[in-house]
DNA sequence: AATTGTGAATTCCTTCACAGCC
DNA sequence: GGCTGTGAAGGAATTCACAATT
């Protein structure tokens, strides 16, 4: 057990490997090898093993990793615990196909609250029951529904106002969707996911045509680089 | 002008470059240095310079980059030059979304078909007038439509089998957005969005004070490493 | 015999620092 | 003087290869 600092393409992976273990489980399989796990994602073995010592010592020599132990380990290391509670800011397309994805209930995240700013949509309740507020009342619904963890759904540009009054209410993890680099304050995370970035690197692809055309997922969270001929998964 | 394979970072910090051109042209802006772009993103000069010389040198010395100029370099270098034809596989909460966000055209892409396999909703039309199609036909539809890129927008048990009809439809550029690693064929590229990754990554920056607790916005698409204590100096 | 955990080697990416040019 | 383009240096992540362990 290390003190390093542990990057984040690691713990991208402990996801992936969590993920895995859960999927073996259920399957009944009691062990496995960091070279069976690394085949399902093109990765070396070496590296998941690189990647769990950082945290404890797991495996068990000539037999592999315990299915249930590692899973467990997992999912203390990642803070998967218990619930951890979740608000939506900005109700449009994105922020409501979110607010009804029923995948992060299964993952330990659960919607708490949902916040826009149009009157219109103020007062609305989703079919999951939960009222859309409005953003005036963010810090004090924030505060008192222990929100964690925030998702900004908004357009660009209202994305770093967004961001002042949620860290201002004392949030500290955010996921971004909107288009834009935001300033975070120190001790707070901010996770941005540019749809546009993404289509755009595939824009790239096609329009210069690979010279060695190899291929792979491209997830550049795995993998510094990923893709190109690379993977990503 | 070098032929130097190009990692997927450098294209990822292009569109970033790209986005921020647009904006400063917009704003009458005629020329900018690389160290005042650098500034908007928490990156090295050096960086941008080294990333823009990859493609040619567009750069004027004592002056810097001329806005126009650079963003025109960096529209066609991406491929943008003329509109992408995107198919959507998967009209559920999170497909629906993404065909009806107007963000796309304003970007060079174009939602040219939508697909699922669920006959309640074959035949359904959106907003745009675009309507949904039974997946049965999306290898006809497809080459008919001239689809360039796919977003496969389905649940994790199906998306493999989605690839495979993509990629056997011709299409080499893939945007999965299910929870799941995915085997690509060679010349095929397929980047995966994992929200549920993202959400966990949030959750182990909670579980895990950051001893420095230093931020930054963690776009792990432009350094191998952004956040924890990355960029902020 | 099989597989982990890990130092060493390698590969890849970023930053420095400065020559070259405007 | 100011800024680009780039070789060299530095740093970070991955992979190799093998000793240690069951």
């Amino acid at each position: 057990m290390k003190t390093e600092k542990i990057s984040e393409l690691t713990t991208n992976r402990l996801s992936v490997y969590l993920r895995c273990l859960n999927e073996l489980e259920a399957a009944g399989v009691e062990t496995i090898s960091s070279q069976a796990l690394a085949e399902q994602f093109n990765l070396n073995s070496a590296q998941i093993r690189k990647d769990l010592a950082y945290f404890g010592e797991f495996g068990v020599r000539g037999v592999g990793y315990y299915v249930a132990d590692l899973r467990q380990h997992l999912t203390k290391i990642l803070g998967l615990t218990e619930k951890r509670r979740v608000a939506i800011v900005g109700m449009g397309n994105l922020g409501l196909a979110l607010a009804n994805y029923n995948g992060f209930s299964a993952h330990c995240f659960e919607i708490a609250a949902l916040f826009d700013d149009d009157p219109g949509k103020i007062g609305t309740r989703l079919q999951s029951g939960l009222e859309i507020q409005s953003t005036q009342s963010l810090r004090e619904v924030i505060q008192r529904e222990n929100v964690e963890i925030v998702i900004i759904a908004v357009p660009a540009s209202a994305a770093e106002r967004v961001l002042e009054m949620v860290t201002a209410a004392g949030v500290r993890a955010i996921l971004n969707f909107a288009p834009v680099h935001l300033h975070a304050k120190p001790g707070v995370k901010v996770k941005t996911v540019d749809l546009t970035i993404s289509l755009e690197s595939l824009s790239y692809f096609l329009a210069n045509p690979s010279e060695d055309a190899v291929s792979v997922d491209s997830r550049e969270f795995l993998r510094p680089e990923a893709g190109a001929n690379g993977a990503a998964g």
